[in-house]
DNA sequence: CTGAAAGCGCTTACAG
DNA sequence: CTGAAAGCGCTTACAG
């Protein structure tokens, strides 16, 4: 078992200190030691308990006082060490992402987000990546929380469906934000985005092109995000007149090779459908590659529209018109809500997706 | 500005607490307060010093005591506080990430990479993304690796060829490993891809199919990893008694939308080269969009290859044949490194990267 | 091989 | 509004 870090072990009378691999520059900074908060109250001829009221904005501090503390802070480039910052505090500064997805873009975008609103602040972020079928899963996840100690954590779908793990997170006493597409807990533990109003534009966009033969590729029924996707769409067709029937309802796995085995049997029905619709841009990838081995091009004899609007996108051939998913505003939000910087009232400005026309589109050959 | 995180002020009579924003779950663990090394001391009928002595596997006691306290430690799952620990190690117990890439998939795999080496250890990964262009780019890693007391550091290219941040690093004692493609540091402080082998793998390729008018589109001339693959592709021609004339060499910029511009250059020179690599996949897609708008057909007017194997390439019409960068093993071995924990010697084992041949190249029509 | 004391850099009660 | 004391959970010298 590898455990916890050895540092090397002390020999009697060596020089001072061994550094551990890269010997060369495991000098002290030039200064010597980092400044402290000892440093600052002597500096401002105050005690170390003003400096920490300051730090931690306390109101109970003369405004005078406290301007001429931070004016030496600021002139020392003094900074807290968060570790014993959170040692006293009982609880880090650190945030966690917590997420089982192979979406990388996704992944990377929300960090992005919680970055965004994490800079200028203590926090930072570590990251957390996991496997939701692990019979240790929830354990494990617990066990950082709790290690950690961390401020808050941040579930991404479809982690953050996980009831038993909120649970346990809630046990602990850490907070935690889930990112997901309806309310599934309390308004200020969801960060939710309107899949179904979303998915509904694009049945809209499909319809009034003309479309009334459609496919639907959904995603695996465990998720959420298939679910609400797959309401919308239905419902947004019904509002038509039209009807979605079983055959042309085919559930896929959120993954390009699913997307080409849906896509070969939504194909091989009859009528075929003018136009299919994927729950996300990997399986959308997977209809266009199977429309090329059928000899349909698209958009002509093949409308297709996806869901993500992730890099991929772009670059099909021709370019997928697709439903944008702002992520990095969602993991901005999460964060916000983590630390309590939320500008925005939860139940306010939902997020919701939009769509993204490009080429993937066009009327059907012959309507009806 | 907003700073430091700021804890409710608390009011002079209170219940006793009150906690910030979910305060229904705000609650203690079950059980309490959690198990500290004084616990097991007293559990274990040793000092907290010889606990401490077994967690950081001290050779300076004698196993019988090790054993004792360390079922102790396992029955009562204590697990030692990072906070606690860094704090009178005077270092965290955090790697940080430092990269500005916008490959997300290349991110989210070295970070996955790193978290193998990192697993059943006490390091945590932090990520910070951030712009090498930004006149205090250098100053605020620096004090991001400060403020954290970073046990190390994981450069991702092109941020790990920066001499001046390595330099700064180095100052302030952080280690650092550079994930690159060239020496440009001490062995112990790079891990590197042969990306010169690689390319000349697929220069070999497309010489063997038949290919003598090739069209190279290289990335931005500020990145190592543009220069590695240039030279590589040059020098195997030359092995192969070819040429790479200037016109016949585009410089991109990595992005998409550089791989268009580049192709529509490349593919109007006479007589028009029969293939063309791109530097990196996402120029590649760009090749394929400008060769679809000049009506040439993959791979039997013009063959392609890339670079990374990202998730674009497989989906590709028809698919690209690319080579694949080992980013996960890359991110291990460069998390490896900075714990100490590698396995492999250096200079042995050099990862390169292989060809991947899928469907987008074939022998020209008409053969020199 | 083992331990008692002091300290890492902050904050929490508690006084004033 | 301000401060001196004690403590957060570990480790480093220093003794033995």
């Amino acid at each position: 078992m590898k455990s916890v870090p050895k540092p090397e072990p002390k020999r009697s009378r060596a020089p001072r200190k061994k550094a551990a691999k890269p010997a060369a520059t495991e000098v002290e900074a030039k200064s010597g030691r980092a400044i402290t908060i000892n440093d600052i109250a002597r500096l401002a001829g105050v005690s170390k308990k003003t400096v920490s009221r300051v730090l931690n904005q306390s109101p109970l501090i003369r405004e005078g006082t406290r301007s001429r503390v931070q004016a030496v802070i600021e002139r020392e480039k003094y900074q807290p060490d968060p570790q014993a910052r959170g040692l006293a505090f009982r609880r880090s500064f650190l945030i966690g992402v917590v997420y089982d997805n192979p979406n990388a873009q996704y992944i990377v975008n929300s960090q992005q987000g919680a970055l965004d609103a994490l800079r200028g602040t203590d926090f930072e972020l570590v990251v957390h990546p996991c496997d939701r079928r692990n019979p240790q899963f929830v354990a494990s996840v617990r066990k950082f929380a709790e290690r950690l100690k961390l401020w808050g954590v941040i579930l991404l779908p479809p982690v953050s469906e996980n009831n038993e793990l909120t649970r346990e997170l809630a046990a602990i006493g850490c907070r935690y934000v889930r990112v997901s597409y309806g309310p599934l807990d309390t308004p200020e533990r969801v960060v939710a985005t309107n899949d179904r109003v979303a998915v509904r534009e694009a049945a809209d966009y499909l319809v009034s092109l003309g479309h009334r033969c459609i496919g639907f590729i959904s995603g695996p029924s465990g998720y959420m995000s298939a679910g609400e996707r797959r309401t919308g769409f239905s419902e947004a067709l019904q509002a038509h007149g039209l009807r979605l029937p079983a055959p042309y309802i085919v559930e896929g796995g959120y993954t390009y090779d699913s997307g080409v085995a849906c896509a070969n049997l939504l194909l091989s029905r009859r009528p075929r459908p003018t136009a299919i619709f994927a729950s996300n841009d990997e399986m959308a990838a997977g209809v266009y590659r199977s429309a090329h081995k059928l000899g349909l091009s698209i958009p002509e004899d093949l409308s297709i529209i996806g869901f993500d609007d992730g890099p991929l996108a772009e670059r099909m051939l021709p370019s997928l018109t697709t439903v944008r998913l702002p992520i990095r505003d969602i993991g901005r939000r999460a964060a916000e809500r983590l630390i309590g910087a939320a500008i925005e009232t939860p139940s306010l400005n939902p997020l919701v997706p939009h769509l993204v026309v490009r080429d993937s589109c066009a009327r059907p050959r012959k309507s009806g």
